[in-house]
RNA sequence: GGCGCCAUAGCCAAGCGGUAAGGCAGAGGUCUGCAAAACCUUUAUCCCCGAUUCGAUUUCGGGUGGCGCCUCCA
């Protein structure tokens, strides 16, 4: 598999440190808020990296964070009358609420910052010593000049920074590039207890902490997204090379924006759509799809009309599978010759998805793989089929979905207690459209529409559905 | 000022040296009592100008127009 490393600016072939494993990590929520659908994108994508890398054999051990001591996270306990932990602890709730619902398999790991205190206390206290960082009043600097490699991700040179208009000119810093590893507590905070007084940890340093306690001093692939280029994952790696002494991480994977209006969508500009919002409009599983017809380094820009689209794709593919599984009930007995064609069909797509995957994970074209399979098993079943091939084409088109994290929603086909009720109204309009009484069947279409279930006569016969 | 990204049909979106995947919407058709679904057909000289090449949407140079990072941000 080829991967777009944003460290070497290419895309290149994934070797892993050791073969058949991979070690990921990617970079989770502040957890203050609902998360908008920028925020889900990166959840989205590398879920499907992590499954699709699964898919072809490896074991992943997969870490994202939750970060869960921050100034916002302060700033809205305070707000809310209530503790840092309580706001964590009821957004950590609900992000899992969206992660579930967008089809987003948990991580391996799940570590929050507060809880690894120790070892970021261990890794500060290491760069003290060996003279990458340096403390002030309780607070702790990494010494951005000391570290030679500082800029090698963003590729921003040094003296070029300093040129823009930066903020934050602390009379404490060394320099103004110099940033915070640790910050000395203030009155009423939570804070811990560490060499350089009561405090908490700074921006960067925890997700470094997080790697190296789960993961180890180097991993396969870091991802997240373009806005944690800089400074985030170039702070992360100044610190975690210089403490451990050799590479951070091999391959850096950065996912692109969703716009709004083509705007960058983020709180400041006040023009983000939280998931949660979107998705009891139009369900999860429409986000998820805009996300994946689009590779993830390409920007996407939002809007309704662009959903709505997503909505329309997806329903081709719920039909079609649920076509397979009408026509799994009037299924011949075995296949025959004529069938060996449609089977031969079945693994070639598998090879399309496996070539576009394989591409930087273009989700684009393996969602192309699938609508062509659907096109193949549409054309297949105008006809009565075997259930042999009828099995593989379902299995197939499960195995595809399931790598995409698609179709995780498909809606139970139970009638419940209305069963024998609408049983018999269908049969009772068969008799009609027997005798031609199209008036008497139209109204029993009709009445049971109104009951929530929708009637498709085929060559095959009748076949119902639910109303979502 | 520094460092980047993007520009493909009405809309969304792949492709990135051999004259354009896929989806949505539209039009026509097949099937159907009707409807629905499905299938078939149909809708693009790939922002502009140069250069390289037998050949460029795809490479290079120059424009134009959008956007991002350099500040917390996915």
């Amino acid at each position: 598999m080829k991967v777009y490393n944003t460290l070497t600016r290419q895309k290149e072939e994934l070797i892993p440190i050791k073969a058949g494993e991979i070690k990921m990590y990617a970079c989770g929520p502040t957890v203050y808020n609902f998360i908008h659908i920028g925020n889900a994108r990166p959840i989205c994508v590398f879920d499907v990296l992590r499954r699709y890398l699964e898919y072809r054999g490896n074991k992943v051990s997969f870490v994202q964070n939750f970060t869960d001591i921050d100034d916002k996270l302060i700033k809205k306990a305070a707000e809310e009358g209530i503790t840092v932990a309580e706001v964590a602890e009821r957004y950590i709730k609900e992000y899992e609420t969206d992660a579930k619902g967008l089809g987003v398999l948990p991580a391996t790991f799940h570590p929050r910052a507060t809880e690894n205190i120790a070892e970021i206390i261990r890794i500060v206290s290491e760069l003290c010593e060996k003279g990458f960082a340096y403390a002030v009043n309780g607070d702790v600097y990494f010494r951005t000049k000391k570290d030679e490699g500082y800029g090698k991700l963003s590729h921003m040179p040094l003296e070029d920074l300093d040129a823009g208009n930066r903020i934050d000119v602390s009379e404490q810093k060394e320099d103004a590039m110099d940033f915070v590893l640790w910050k000395a507590a203030k009155p009423g905070e939570p804070s811990w207890h560490s060499p350089w007084g009561e405090g908490r940890p700074g921006w960067h340093i925890e997700c470094t902490a997080m790697i190296y306690k789960y993961l180890g001093e180097t991993i396969d692939i870091h991802c997240g997204g373009q806005d944690l280029i800089f400074p985030h994952h170039e702070n992360e790696i100044a610190q975690a090379e210089c403490c451990s002494g050799h590479e951070y991480v091999h391959y850096w994977m950065h996912n692109g924006y969703i716009n709004v209006d083509n705007r960058k969508m983020s709180k400041s500009l006040n023009n983000f759509f939280t998931t949660r919002a979107v998705a009891e409009k139009y369900g999860y599983e429409p986000i998820k799809f805009m996300m994946l017809q689009a590779h993830y380094r390409s920007p996407i820009n939002y809007s309704i009309e662009v959903i709505e689209q997503c909505t329309a794709a997806l329903d081709r593919l719920h039909t079609c599978r649920d076509n397979l599984d009408f026509a799994l009930k009037a299924a011949a007995e075995s296949a025959t010759e004529s069938e060996a064609v449609l089977m031969a069909q079945l693994p070639a797509r598998r090879e399309q998805f496996i070539a576009a995957m394989d591409d930087d994970l273009n989700t684009a074209d393996g969602i192309a793989a699938l609508f062509d399979l659907a096109r193949d098993i549409n054309t297949a079943v105008v006809q009565p089929r075997s259930a042999e091939y009828l099995n593989a084409a379902a299995a197939m088109f499960d195995e595809l979905c399931a790598v995409l994290g698609l179709l995780y929603n498909r809606c139970e086909k139970n009638l419940g207690s209305l069963e024998d009720e609408v049983e018999a109204l269908i049969a009772k309009r068969a008799e009609a459209r027997k005798n031609k009484d199209y008036k008497l069947s139209d109204e029993i279409r009709d009445k049971l529409k109104d009951m929530g279930v929708v009637l498709e006569d085929t060559p095959q016969g009748v076949k119902w559905q639910l109303i979502k």
